[in-house]
DNA sequence: GTGGCGCAATGACTTTTGTCACAGCTGCCT
DNA sequence: AGGCAGCTGTGACAAAAGTCATTGCGCCAC
């Protein structure tokens, strides 16, 4: 009896915990396997960019996807950032058109790619798939229309509100007197996430800090009053 | 032999020009038709409101339907306008949550409702009509990538511009000198779609035509210069 | 006609956003 | 050590967005 790989096993173990994947049988995943290929990528390394013709979706093994739109003079927004057991692109593998926003990896990352022909094939065969498909497109339609939301009726010191409660709320530990919460590497990754710049997300927080809402400790925040960032995330809308 | 009634048949008609149900037979539209509940809304009339719960998708037979947020402070971002051969919602209703926008009526118009599950019934006994929702909701994403990207990365003016635009190349006539375009009912709808408020819609307006890219006639816009009118609307993208 | 209503246009002003320039810090490479 | 690269924080400034108040126009009801 051959020995599976050890690479191939991790595989089926990504894969069957994607959720649009979660519901196949032990054989449509053996279907489904030796057709996702893997692709290593370094840090910051383009995995498509907008506008290519689109020939497949990734599914996200280890690391992180950021998608993200630009703008001519340099500019990023980020519309999201995935991680292990997240899918990408599914959509635009259906309307034939191109990507619609670039991705890159925000660290070494590894993903699998499955071609627009075999995922199509595995859709038509199995309709509960394609079901699956439209309900985390269905969430990913939710974020889009957030961002919206944000965008054109708040202003950028409720959108950092916003984003440090989220962090919070996902990821903060309780530190003492407060919650604590690691920011993005960067100010500009994180302007690019609220759709800003790096100044203005430099001043909101120095500005937060200055009214006693939080603590600044170099790219680690200690949110002290979350009452009152919740007031700045909220007022207004 | 009896005769089906005439409101049924155009029912019907409108059915088989939806994109989404375009590659049923015969037999499968003669299991949605009655199953596709008329509803008559009065212009301006509310259709679902965000929050609600979503209980099924709607097809627009005749009238037009405005898809959109509000904000607290009462001002609105509308997501998208869609006319007869349309539907709409057809996500939310897969992944079990609540409508993520509002709808509401621009003329009196005609839907045809179909509930959640008589619609999920359908994708899965054809995985076809799936595989055509998500062409038609990949449309829907990339229209809304497309709206962050306006407000994110450019101003007022450049939106107006591209909605100027949008509306010549589907609606403009040749008119002599220029190409006539019809505006929305009023510049705080008109301020809505492009996601600002109605005093900016006038001065841009206004800004447009003192630099002769245009002539305003009331809700009437004859554009004669699409040159600069393109310009204005990728500048510094 | 006349009064009232809704909407457009516009001026004055405030707030927010974004740009530019510069200084200071850290870490890394040679 | 020196120097370079990348990032942060800030002040000064310019542009854009949004708010408020006022005026004028067209239309409908009475």
């Amino acid at each position: 009896m051959a020995t599976v790989p050890e690479t191939k096993v991790n595989h089926g173990q990504t894969l069957a915990k994607v959720p649009i994947f979660s519901g196949l049988t032990e054989g449509e995943l053996a279907f489904l396997l030796p057709r996702a290929i893997p692709r290593r990528y370094a840090a910051g390394e383009i995995v498509f960019g907008e506008g290519e013709p689109c020939l497949g979706m990734y599914v996200v093994e280890s690391g992180h996807i950021r998608i993200f739109k630009s703008s001519s003079s340099g500019r990023e927004h980020v519309l999201s950032v995935d991680g292990p057991g997240s899918s990408v692109a599914e959509l635009p593998v259906f309307d034939g058109g191109t990507y619609p926003a670039s991705a890159s990896a925000i660290d070494d990352a590894t993903l699998l790619f499955v071609s627009k022909q075999d995922f199509h094939a595995l859709c038509l065969a199995h309709p509960q798939v394609a079901l699956k498909v439209l309900r985390v497109v269905g969430a990913r339609l939710r974020r889009l229309v957030g961002i919206i939301e944000e965008l054109s009726f708040t202003t950028v010191r409720h959108r950092l509100a916003s984003f440090l409660l989220r962090l919070a709320q996902k990821e903060g530990k309780r530190a003492g007197e407060g919650i604590q919460v690691a920011l993005p590497a960067s100010n500009q990754e994180l302007a690019s996430q609220i759709g800003t710049v790096r100044e203005l997300v430099s001043r909101n927080l120095s500005r937060l800090q200055a009214e006693g809402m939080l603590q600044l400790d170099g790219r680690h925040v200690l949110i002290l009053d979350l009452k009152a960032l919740e007031e700045a995330s909220q007022a207004s809308e």
